[in-house]
DNA sequence: TTTATTTATGAAAACGTTTTCTGCGGCACT
DNA sequence: AGTGCCGCAGAAAACGTTTTCATAAATAAA
């Protein structure tokens, strides 16, 4: 039951803990019959090198850390499969915090990196993130790969997907449509990817020559709670056509209301979303939207890690991933 | 730039560094005015103590190991939710590691804790787990507690729901609702839940004097990808009138199924699953379903990880969570 | 045979902590 | 003045590895 450790080895076949070692690591110089005799007691007891033994001696952690806002986001389920994957073939450990979207929760994570307990961090800032001092001072420590929530800054490695272009042709779709006035709900306003989804917005009327109605976004990020009644009360109020929801959550909470005010989809009121909902096309009646391809944006920024970590500086740059608009019955003429 | 150690405080303070580690701990011999002198300069240099040292030094490492068949599955996303939250607070690293349901993978995971890693470890096994050996070894050398899918030991602390209950009455709810032919999806069928939910589906049945069909049976464990082609030729032949899925992923093939063969939810067909999707409300028609308490779930093993790992050894026991059965318009009558 | 070289191993240092064991002044009590 | 105690701080050991340095035996070169 005692912990089996390398002086135990050593003991038990009378060898010095260095030469058990060199042979665990399959150093040149051993015998090879020594080595065989290690790896057969390893084996047999189940040896397990300490990785805080290790670590301290290497200098490395063989650690990564991955900070997510949330995980009922299927966003982030399906990136997380994709790091845990790419993490796994290089033998690293993945340690996951969950900043529930709290600014102060994420620096206090990513200032408690400083020290050596991860060799690299994958972060998707929170919502309420609006200072990034706290993510340039840990990358002079160690690489940090932003994806999908990233921040402006030149010097950091980035991993994204297309926000503008697929806002942009999201809302051209609802006008192709038929849609005259068209409902943005607005989150994520402090993070790029939630400027440049408006901007899509925004851009994609004035291409259409449709002046822009201030009254028609409606600011989401404040009253997470409160999204329904919010929602709810502007569109009884502002009677869209369209409904434009910039994340998934907020897909379907339209639905809820467009329920609650005997609105028929897509007849009296279209929606499309941001979303990686599998179950899209099961809703009543299926929901088109925007699907970013979360699995490979945590497979790409884990790999860019790794490019790093292995000091494989070849290439190591920012990388977008484009989003598909997948058309369903909620947009339907 | 260089990493900050309590060296470095020691140095440049002028104290040794065995002062320094007690003033940063509190300790009751250090003088208030060096106390403060220390925590200082630490709060200045963002100091944090190496974690593989004191891991090492202190044969603790403050990590838990959570192990998962998957993450898409939303059970053990809000699962996670639950455990993190805890750990958090306890002051602990959360280490994830995903099976995708391969029995090897887990063993091999399983087999890796052994050595320090972590401190305690949560799992959900994979469903191809037929073998306990190797959770009940490493139980020797830390504490392991399962949750969900448990392992059928007498000696291991569980966290469950309760399946076969939850089963009863849904196949009840069908029965109720006037299906005289309920297919069952059955699933996991290694597992002690899987086990269970399949016995409260007879035994429900033989209460209610419907005697058995064994071709309404419909094992998906099997073929995962194929098991869209098996549900369909299975209700294109039996014909049976309900629907119970055992697990939340074949609840929406049955959609997909219905919708292809023309059967209208719930006139010609009633649908009820075992799902925690929180949008089962919004689909078409909306799903009725049993909802394991998955967030309480995970919250209440890690609680008794900890009372474990505190040593306070007050009552800890195996627990189990209720769940909900949700009716909606799937099983209308 | 003597000297250089290779081969296989051991001794010991180092990684950054925490903590036990000492030690040094100063104070209180004989 | 001598003894004991207390408050504070330093020296050093320990945790389990990896790796540099040293060394013995065996082989090759002279």
């Amino acid at each position: 039951m005692s912990k089996v450790n390398i002086q135990r080895l050593a003991d038990e076949l009378n060898l010095s803990i260095a030469t058990v070692s060199r042979a665990l690591r399959d150093s040149y110089q051993i015998r090879p019959e020594t080595r065989e005799k290690v790896w057969e007691l390893a084996r047999k007891l189940n040896y397990q090198p300490n990785p805080f033994a290790s670590g301290l001696r290497e200098q490395k952690s063989k650690n990564i850390a991955v900070i997510f806002p949330e995980l009922a986001n299927n966003f982030f389920s399906l990136a997380i499969n994709g790091i845990e994957e790419i993490a796994r073939q290089k033998g690293y450990q993945v340690l996951i915090y969950l900043t529930h979207e709290s600014a102060a929760s994420e620096m206090g994570f990513v200032k408690s990196l400083a020290n050596g307990r991860v060799d690299g961090l994958l972060i998707s800032l929170s919502s309420e993130t609006g200072n990034y001092d706290h993510i340039l001072e840990l990358n002079k420590q160690l690489p940090v790969i932003l994806f999908d929530r990233i921040c402006e800054s030149a010097e950091m490695l980035n991993v994204t997907t297309d926000d503008y272009e697929s806002s942009f042709k999201a809302t051209l779709h609802l006008i192709e449509k038929g849609c005259k006035r068209i409902m943005y709900l607005l989150a994520l306003k402090n993070l790029l990817a939630g400027k440049m989804r408006l901007k899509g917005y925004t851009d994609a009327l004035a291409h259409a020559n449709i002046p822009l109605d201030q009254k028609l976004i409606i600011d989401c990020d404040r009253s997470e709670k409160d999204a329904y009644d919010l929602i709810k009360q502007a569109v009884a109020q502002q009677k869209p056509d369209g409904l434009f929801s910039s994340i998934e959550k907020l897909g379907t909470v339209c639905y809820y209301v467009a329920n609650d005010l005997q609105l028929s989809i897509p007849r009296q009121i279209k929606i499309i979303s941001f979303s990686n909902l599998e179950i899209a096309a099961l809703l009543n009646p299926s929901l088109t939207t925007i699907t970013q391809p979360a699995f490979d944006i945590g497979k790409e920024a884990a790999h860019i890690l790794f490019q790093l970590l292995d000091k494989k500086k070849i290439a190591t740059e920012s990388k977008m991933i484009a989003s598909h608009l997948i058309e369903r019955d909620s947009t339907a003429q």
